[in-house]
RNA sequence: GGACCCUUAGCUCAGUUGGUUAGAGCGUUUCCUUGACAUGGAAAAGGUCACUGGUUCGAGUCCAGUAGGGUCCA
């Protein structure tokens, strides 16, 4: 067996074990017929993407849940990918041609899109090879590109397929358009800002009364060229007289109408409304209802068009707003002008303020809403933390209409073809489903040369909705049966973010209901079982990471210093559930600490003795004998048991953190601070040696298994370097994890069950030492080691010592503890194995020690009166439960105990 | 405007159905190179659980309200 390092060293043991993972096909998925199927698909990032924070808890999550799974014995599958990030990937592509000054338009689009698949070769994608640092034990042969021709093939008919359901249709109508990617945006694309800007109070002369005005407050004076009229309340008593007359526009000039609608507010402003039916949703409306025209004087770009008159034509939108304003000053139209804050609209992606405008576009009715709801309402998708349903409830129970087309050229394109010859824009709904004249389908028409196809490509989403099953070769039956769809839909948790449950948890649902097992139950067609959502990774201060804020680490410079069990373990041990996370990173300092402390107590297995057989937990039972447990052994079962319990129930509820809080407190504090350290006396008797060795292998093997699925390289170092791989080699992944009752009861056939009341002798000797190492700092002797004890303890107390003789001397450092009944004195501590004093001459400070005797005494004066209290109330005696009395009384009766005994070494002199 | 979340030690957070004197890590103070680990060990200090009221024998925990912070939707 080599020696191990004296210090963890990750680099290469994560290089090493990652590449045997890998040849040896360690993660890939396969359906099994005995075995229970476990399922995760990943949300797909960007093929733009760079690993950030927010992946490496995500990613780090998701392969906690698969190897855990695998270590369950489950078929398990975890499946991988990339999403094609329509407008961020044009962009990233775009921008390279303008470094030559070149646009996709020079180029073309059939020479543009192969240019994306270019980058998309040569530099797209590298998140996943950063996820293979971070230890993602991805089945790498089934990853899946939403470009890819067969995934492209299945969102196409997917498109032809909802069009033929008649839950497709084109439709012009207002949509949220984003300037700078000239393209038009879903709803959810779009982000709510408070804008500092002004409100500007506009005077609109009356045509028929020279002198007279209606006063208009508006944020947007640019507008006022595509003004077609004015409008006020129907009940507004102000403007009664004046509906029906006419108002000069104050650019542009024109004469214009005043409408009565109820859409106006009387309370906003003057009461009176310019109403721009191309630029704003509820003007469009109102524009509708008074057959008014659309007047757009807007480009697609946002700058402003010939229609908005010589004197604005031309400018880009906010400088045309400067310029509006000088000339309504200048005309003397400007009544006024005061700071004002409104929300708008921004572009998601782009982060510039959209623009509504009136276009032709393609619509998805949304199927399958009701089942949607009925699916997470009545529990066959259950969401952690639970609270996130209600907002997916109330999302669904406000839903719109989901614009999904894209005046992009990166992304698939609709599937729709036009006849030759035709005037798309005066198509009507009934032209649109006249095969003669469109046509929709998925291979596209038999006669190409006398059709047209449709410019627009579909909304990322729109293939991202389908991944849970688009990715297990649905629809294809052939192509299923490979992938072990049957098996491994519905998939068993999704784990992502809570900002997508629109743009993708929702749509997910709905498409698996709609499209898998048409027919069966909804359980069977729902894409997942449980959601964890997980929180956001903000900085310190609680500030989102941004790249212009720099306060995001490179997660693989992290890795680099801490290594990526490290950073693993640090970053989900600060996820609390269902809050947003403060990144701090001494925490992942703590994951690497841990990963050194696993890594020098299995380094001190090795030097403590020879190795056993460690080839199976069947083994290393074989090697011990109950009946030299001592009352530690109980404890450390007890404890080795009790952790397995508890990461068990974490992982079940998603308690990641309060797993890795579990395997922390067990291991360092249980197992290393206090059982290696008592072992060590132990394993100096030759008759108790082989037990206590073989008990450490035994709890080494479970604590490896335990923490195997966080922190994947060390365990799986350590496995092969203790000896448990077996003269097979497997790795630790191919092992199966026992749960606690199979643990208890494989003890228990060896007559080695955790005996509970010797496990709590434990508790009584920890702080009995405790206490004496208290006694020895405050004395200045805390590292010597030949100071002498001497105890007043009952005969029980003191069996107890007796027994633990060596292991008490040696942790509390110390030459000898001697029982004396008679011995008081202040520098003492009553502890529960019996009143603990130092046997030196007493030349340090009484005052201090006789102050903290005092101290204590006072608490417990205090705590005794609380309970006497307590126990003096009629209504708690009668009220109160048995075990919360009994418990109570026999407190009561401790403590008296204890004040006695304080009272008698406080002496005379108190 | 509607909905949800948060407020516990200097910092970041636990605290399961109400039940002994509220915990952890980091940080702080003091001591220690003892034969796994200084990426370590030992000891210690540190909290009227945001505030106000209510329910209860008993509230950090349940209810109502107030204040502050955050998120989402309009």
């Amino acid at each position: 067996m080599p020696e191990i390092n004296k210090s963890y060293e990750p680099r290469e043991v994560e290089r090493k074990w990652y590449a045997s993972w890998l040849s040896a096909g360690a993660f890939s998925g396969r359906p099994s017929h005995d075995r229970e199927a476990y399922s995760i698909v990943m949300p797909p990032p960007n093929v733009t993407g760079v690993l950030t924070m927010g992946h490496v808890l995500n990613n780090t999550l998701q392969d906690i849940l698969v190897r855990r799974a695998r270590l369950e014995g489950k078929s398990a599958l975890w499946i991988p990918g990339l999403d094609h990030a329509g407008i961020a990937t044009q962009t990233v592509v775009e921008k390279e041609l303008r470094k030559h000054k070149k646009s996709r338009r020079d180029l073309g689009r059939e020479k543009f899109v192969e240019r994306v698949w270019e980058w998309r070769r040569e530099k797209g994608g590298v998140i996943l090879e950063q996820l293979r640092r971070l230890g993602a034990s991805c089945d790498w042969d089934r990853t899946h590109f939403t470009m890819d021709p067969a995934y492209s093939r299945v969102v196409l008919k997917v498109f032809e397929d909802l069009f033929r359901k008649g839950h497709i249709y084109r439709g012009k109508r207002m949509v949220n358009w984003c300037p700078a990617s000239l393209t038009a945006l879903s709803d959810e694309e779009v982000i709510m800002k408070p804008v500092k800007g002004a409100l500007y109070k506009v005077r609109y002369e009356l045509a028929d009364t020279p002198g007279g005005f209606v006063e208009v407050a508006t944020t947007r004076p640019e507008t006022i060229p595509g003004d077609v009229a004015l409008a006020v309340h129907p009940g507004d008593a102000r403007y009664a007289v004046l509906v029906g007359k006419s108002v000069w526009r104050p650019l542009n000039r024109a004469r214009i109408p005043i409408v009565a609608d109820a859409a106006v507010d009387p309370k906003f402003g003057s009461g009176a409304l310019k109403i721009t039916p191309a630029h704003d949703r509820v003007d469009y409306d109102i524009g509708q209802r008074h057959g008014l025209a659309v007047l757009d004087i807007l480009n697609a770009d946002a700058t402003l068009n010939e229609l908005a008159g010589p004197e604005l034509a031309g400018l880009e939108r906010f400088a045309a707003r400067k310029r509006a304003v000088e000339l309504l000053k200048a005309s003397g139209a400007l009544a006024g002008e005061e700071a004002y804050q409104n929300n708008v609209g921004y572009s998601e992606r782009a982060d510039v303020p959209i623009e509504p405008r009136l276009t032709w576009q393609w619509w998805l009715r949304y199927p399958r809403v009701e089942e949607a709801k009925a699916a997470v309402r009545d529990g066959a998708i259950r969401f952690h933390p639970e609270r996130w349903s209600k907002v997916y409830l109330h999302w669904l129970d406000n839903i719109q209409d989901w614009c999904i087309s894209r005046q992009l050229w990166w992304g698939h394109r609709i599937p729709v073809w036009y006849r030759k010859g035709l005037d798309r824009d005066a198509l009507s709904p009934a032209d649109i489903s006249d095969p003669s004249k469109v046509h929709v389908s998925a291979d596209g028409p038999a006669d190409p040369q006398n059709w047209v196809q449709e410019d627009d490509v579909l909304d990322t989403w729109f293939s991202s909705w389908l991944w849970p099953f688009a990715t297990m070769g649905w629809p294809d039956a052939g192509e299923m049966d490979r992938a072990g769809f049957d098996a491994f839909y519905p998939t068993s948790t999704l784990v992502t973010g809570p900002d997508i449950i629109f743009f993708w948890v929702a749509r997910m649902i709905m498409a698996g209901l709609e499209f898998t097992r048409p027919g069966e139950p909804l359980a069977r067609r729902v894409p997942f079982r449980d959601v964890y959502f997980t929180g956001i990774i903000r900085d310190a201060h609680g500030r989102k990471m941004s790249k212009s804020l720099g306060n995001s680490p490179d997660p693989l410079e992290l890795i680099d210093r801490y290594g990526a069990d490290g950073l693993r373990l640090g970053i989900v041990s600060i996820a609390p559930q269902g809050q947003d996370i403060h990144f701090q990173e001494d925490r992942i300092e703590n994951g690497k600490n841990f990963c050194n402390k696993l890594w020098n107590a299995c380094r001190f297995r090795q030097m403590s003795g020879p190795p056993g057989d460690n080839s199976s937990s069947k083994a290393i039972l074989a090697r011990i004998d109950p009946a030299k447990f001592d009352a530690d052994d109980h404890a450390i079962l007890e404890r080795l048991l009790a952790t397995t319990r508890e990461v068990d129930r974490c992982l079940g509820q998603f308690e990641f953190s309060a797993a890795t809080q579990a395997l922390y407190g067990f291991f360092w504090n249980d197992f290393c601070d206090w059982y290696v350290e008592v072992s060590k006396s132990k394993m100096q008797a030759e008759d108790t040696r082989g037990t206590c060795l073989a008990l450490q292998d035994l709890v080494l093997r479970q604590a490896l298994l335990l923490m195997h699925p966080f922190i994947p390289f060390i365990t799986e170092e350590l496995w092969a370097q203790l000896g448990y791989a077996g003269a097979s080699g497997g790795f630790i992944g191919e092992h199966r994890i026992t749960d606690a009752s199979q643990c208890a009861s494989a003890l228990e056939r060896l007559g080695g069950r955790p005996d509970r009341a010797k496990a709590e002798s434990v508790e009584r000797m920890k702080a009995f030492v405790s206490q004496a190492r208290a006694l020895k700092a405050e004395r200045g002797v805390a590292a010597r080691r030949d100071v002498r004890f001497i105890v007043k303890a009952d005969p029980a107390s003191w069996a107890t010592i007796e027994a633990n003789m060596a292991k008490l001397l040696r942790m509390a450092g110390a030459a000898s503890i001697e029982r004396r009944d008679d011995f008081d004195g202040i520098a003492a501590a009553v502890t529960p194995l019996g009143t603990v004093g130092l046997g030196q001459a007493a030349s340090a400070d009484t005052g201090a020690e006789r102050q903290r005797l005092a101290k204590e005494l006072e608490g417990v004066v205090r705590h005794i009166a609380a309970t006497e209290a307590r126990l003096a109330n009629q209504a708690f005696v009668s009220k109160a439960p048995p075990a919360v009395l009994e418990g109570a009384r026999r407190q009561l009766a401790e403590l008296q105990a204890k004040r006695a005994e304080l009272e008698r070494l406080l002496g005379p002199a108190s």
